[in-house]
RNA sequence: GCCCACGUAGCUCAGUAGGAUAGAGCAGCCGCCUCCUAAGCGGCAGGUCGCAGGUUCGAUUCCUGCCGUGGGUACCA
């Protein structure tokens, strides 16, 4: 319908005296419905270049307008030049014939072609993923959901370093904690973590260990299997140990949140297949890497930055920086037409330079898209929930998933935008009430189950094609008119990498149920109507449950 | 210091390719279950859209400065 009044309203003023020829008319939905259904500015835009009243502009227009009238009902102008459009009743009856018939399918779309790469989670396989790390999974794999409906080809990848610093350290803590299970009267050190905080380690702990408590339950079974030799094992052995626990965690942990990678990308191939030295040898082709101090780097003033970066250290280690960017050319070589990386806010100075190399190695940087997500944090009882950066005291994603189930963990992460810190309130999250804005849509998406299941059990048969223009009533039009909506929602969704449109949009729509569940009764109203009534919730009901699938939320058939 | 976000109702947050009286949930107040799930519905109240300028017919939205919060400013990731 949209492309329709686009189409007629373009072709009109381009037949108007004097409207630019790149002129963009806007149509809108405006806020108040009593506006109408679609409504566009185009009056007020032009009053400038035809230096006339934006009102006499509008008139004019609607005269000149040619509208089917098996679509459009109504046409005016209001306020100082806004032209509003309002759908006819047939038409709504039409696109809700449409929706019933696309069923599990509305809302996908074929706009969108080609080849999308998700990357995200990408947590070093260190310890159990945090919360923090949950809010990056469920964006992600939402993200994915939504480009895969839009009609991408989406994979979803996990970039991880299992050769670093990090490792290292992990490997140590994990040999350290084994030495001391075998002698359990061996020196000890007293270490400061976070604002005073001590604990008591091993004298050959690392200084910047891992302190949870998965580490000793890695040496325990490293003891148990080895026995006194435990003691002797390479670090390579503990790190191999403690990287294939800490991965099944982690994977265990996604599986819960219904989070599924199609694809682990491990840096290490790249230094194997000799890109890191390939991506570096071109940028210094390209002239602005360069040489110094004993070590190379990148020439980021030449981008705007205060100071240039290192990428390859003095010991001739790289820093992260040079595999990021060659892990995105490697993106790139893989044919993706699209790339979207999802980092915590802490990421957020790294990706420009990303940015800056890909574009000096001559690929198209817009084609990929940064996600920057806020921190969470956590509210119990009104106050926030204390995370020291260790992960000692750290609430992990599994401890939270725990206490609100995932639907509600997934729901808490997707419905507000990225950008904006999120207050995770653990309280509200497991009230299993009307306050819990999950338990809202799921109520809903349960309650038109009930109905059709009574009208089962009472023996009321619909007819297999109901009369839909039989749905006149406000309640019934509005819920119409949300309903349709969706597959719009899903595409705005998606192009905007905006997750959260999803939720705020669903809540429309139960909303919009609710009301027609409250004026409108179904069963015992003579048959044809009952029949038109069941087959709009029968409507709502897909447009819940496909909105909740792109969620990755259940949808419950009874609560 | 510099860079990047954010600052909207008591609280948590939407909204802004500049547009018609700024929205929702929760909290507060008032109503509503002989009837398909009251985990619900209707109504009331609540705002100098951080502050000050600028651009514009029109600014919560764009620009500048200031204030506040968070993050980043390592040859750590």
């Amino acid at each position: 319908m949209k492309d329709y009044l686009d189409a007629e309203l373009r072709a009109t003023l381009a037949a108007t005296d004097g409207v630019p020829d790149d002129f963009e008319p806007m149509l809108e939905k405006p806020n108040d419905p009593s506006h109408g259904d679609l409504a566009t500015n185009a009056a007020l835009q032009l009053a400038r270049h035809l230096r006339k009243a934006p009102r006499q502009i509008a008139e004019e227009l609607v005269e000149a307008l040619d509208l089917d009238p098996a679509r459009i009902a109504e046409v005016s102008v209001a306020g100082p030049g806004f032209i509003n459009f309002r759908f006819a009743e047939e038409f709504l009856a039409d696109a809700l014939a449409e929706l019933l018939e696309a069923s599990r399918s509305f809302g996908r779309t074929a706009d969108a072609q080609g080849r999308a790469l998700v990357e995200y989670v990408s947590a070093n396989p260190t310890g159990p993923l945090t919360v923090g790390h949950g809010r990056n999974a469920v964006l992600g794999d939402t993200i994915a959901n939504l480009l895969d409906w839009a009609g991408y080809d989406v994979t979803r990848e996990y970039y991880f370093n299992d050769a670093g610093r990090q490792m290292r350290v992990l490997a140590e803590s994990v040999k350290a904690r084994c030495e001391a299970l075998l002698n359990p009267d061996g020196p000890t050190k007293t270490l400061t973590v976070g604002e005073g905080e001590t604990v008591e380690v091993p004298a050959s702990f690392p200084e910047d260990g891992y302190q949870g408590q998965y580490i000793v339950d890695i040496a325990r079974a490293l003891v148990d299997e080895h026995g006194e030799a435990a003691a002797e094992l390479s670090l390579d052995a503990c790190q191999q140990a403690a990287q294939e626990t800490i991965f099944a965690m982690i994977e265990r942990t996604l599986e819960r949140l219904d989070v599924e990678m199609d694809a682990f990308f491990n840096e290490r191939s790249l230094y194997d297949e000799g890109k890191i030295e390939a991506t570096l040898s071109k940028l210094r082709d390209e002239g602005t890497v360069y040489d110094a101090d004993g070590a190379t780097w990148f020439k980021t003033t030449a981008f705007g930055k205060e100071a240039d970066t290192v990428l390859v250290k003095s010991t001739g280690e790289p820093t992260y920086r040079l595999p990021d960017i060659a892990y995105h050319v490697d993106k790139f070589e893989r044919g993706f037409d699209v790339m979207i990386d999802v980092f915590g806010a802490d990421h957020i100075a790294t990706y420009p330079d990303i940015l800056s190399a890909l574009d000096v190695l001559g690929f198209e940087k817009d084609r990929v898209d940064v996600v920057i997500y806020q921190f969470v944090t956590l509210v119990r009882g009104g106050e926030p929930v204390k995370m020291s950066t260790r992960m000692a005291n750290y609430v992990t994603l599994d401890e939270l998933i725990d206490e609100v189930t995932a639907d509600v963990a997934r729901f808490f992460f997707l419905m507000r935008s990225a950008n904006t810190h999120l207050e995770f309130d653990l309280d509200l999250a497991k009230e299993a009430s009307d306050k819990n804005p999950v338990f809202y849509l799921q109520y809903a998406h349960a309650r038109i189950c009930s109905v059709l299941r009574k009208a089962e059990e009472v023996g009321f048969t619909a007819d297999a094609a109901p009369d839909l223009g039989l749905l006149t009533h406000d309640a019934e039009v509005a819920l119409i008119k949300t309903l349709r909506r969706f597959p719009a929602e899903i595409r705005k969704a998606a192009q905007a990498r905006a997750p959260h449109y999803v939720p705020q949009y669903l809540r429309e729509v139960a909303v919009a149920f609710t009301t027609f569940y409250d004026q409108c009764r179904i069963i015992g109203q003579d048959e044809a109507l009952a029949s038109a009534r069941l087959a709009l919730a029968r409507a709502t009901r897909i447009v819940l449950a496909n909105g909740l699938t792109v969620l990755g939320i259940s949808a419950p058939d009874r609560m």
